[in-house]
DNA sequence: TTATCATATGTCATTTTAGACATATGAAAC
DNA sequence: GTTTCATATGTCTAAAATGACATATGATAA
């Protein structure tokens, strides 16, 4: 059910489409929140029907028509009420290479360094998008606090995941040295 | 069905229940796998069915009887495999808390602080948590490769979503000021 | 003495999510 | 010239996940 203000918290700061969601949700929200287009279209429709959000067709001539979305009244107003009125939940997580590391010992260290080598590149790509986003969007005039916070966040993370890989691949060096 | 991959790995370790199971997600993998005891149960059968694990029963006298569940030797090579042949996928997460943040240019800075202090009491409870167990495995003769990465992990996530949370007050109350 | 917690396992209905299928155009790459 | 990519929206089925319902005992706390 929460994907539906994770929607309300994006179309609150500016009014985007069902596309534009799907990017944002890849490029400047993966160390956060996750879904699919299938889903999001579906969930904005819903939305819409309830009153939280209201569209505008744009007509394209040669690119396909799009539904800018935008915040009813009382869309903004259950957006506050259930950030303040709804107890707060533990960020859940699926991390699948996390898992993998549970089997690292019957592993040998080629496979382990090949495998934590990926997940480097994977991050470190993360943390250049992340640190670009970040420099786009304070040369603007209006930034929000939301958005600084969130950015800041994934810059951390980023940043701590890089730094325990590169912790783990010291200490499985220096492990099966024994 | 990277669920099964879990219960996989925890199982490759030690044998372990279902109930098992719920515990040491919550309190040793909450930083990276979650699940429910519904779930968990459903997923155990069918991967008996499967051949991938299979049980003991224990009857205990006074206390419920248990199954405690091992690796079948295709359960451990269907885990290698997985490991090394299935492309990684990023983690998933969906934290609320950082969906909240998208909204705090319209919360009072007190509103702000008591949410983010519920957050800070939360890390700090998990942290104290990891390291207790860090420091329990840890003087075990036998402590595996696997375990001493995520628990590392796990501590360095802690730290640094408390270090953001710590700088995140800092930064609203400068902004606020303006 | 009564309620709650820990142990231990299960089912079931509903909701959420993933991934495939579906369509259409223009631009750029090869 | 053909393929692939970006734009843009949607549906549908299957799988995964949640939360409630269900049971039973012993220990501990109020």
């Amino acid at each position: 059910m929460s994907l539906r203000y994770a929607l309300l918290g994006i179309i609150a700061k500016e009014p985007v489409t069902g596309y534009d969601v799907v990017k944002i949700f890849k490029q400047r929200m993966t160390y956060f929140w996750n879904s699919t287009h299938s889903q999001i279209y579906t969930e904005l429709h819903k939305m819409e029907d309830n009153n939280l959000i209201q569209h505008e067709l744009v007509v394209q001539g040669t690119l396909p028509n799009k539904k800018i979305y935008s915040l009813t009244d009382t869309g903004k107003k259950e957006l506050i009420r259930w950030a303040l009125e709804e107890p707060l939940k533990p960020a859940k997580i699926k991390d699948e290479f996390l898992i993998k590391t549970t089997i690292f010992p019957f592993l040998s260290a080629d496979d382990i360094n090949s495998l934590l080598d990926e997940v480097i590149a994977r991050e470190e790509k993360t943390l250049r998008m992340t640190k670009e986003w970040k420099k786009h969007f304070t040369s603007q005039e209006e930034h929000s606090v939301g958005t600084m916070l969130t950015v800041e966040y994934g810059i951390k993370y980023s940043e701590m995941y890089l730094e325990w890989c590169k912790w783990a691949k010291q200490y499985i060096q220096k492990d099966m040295q024994h």
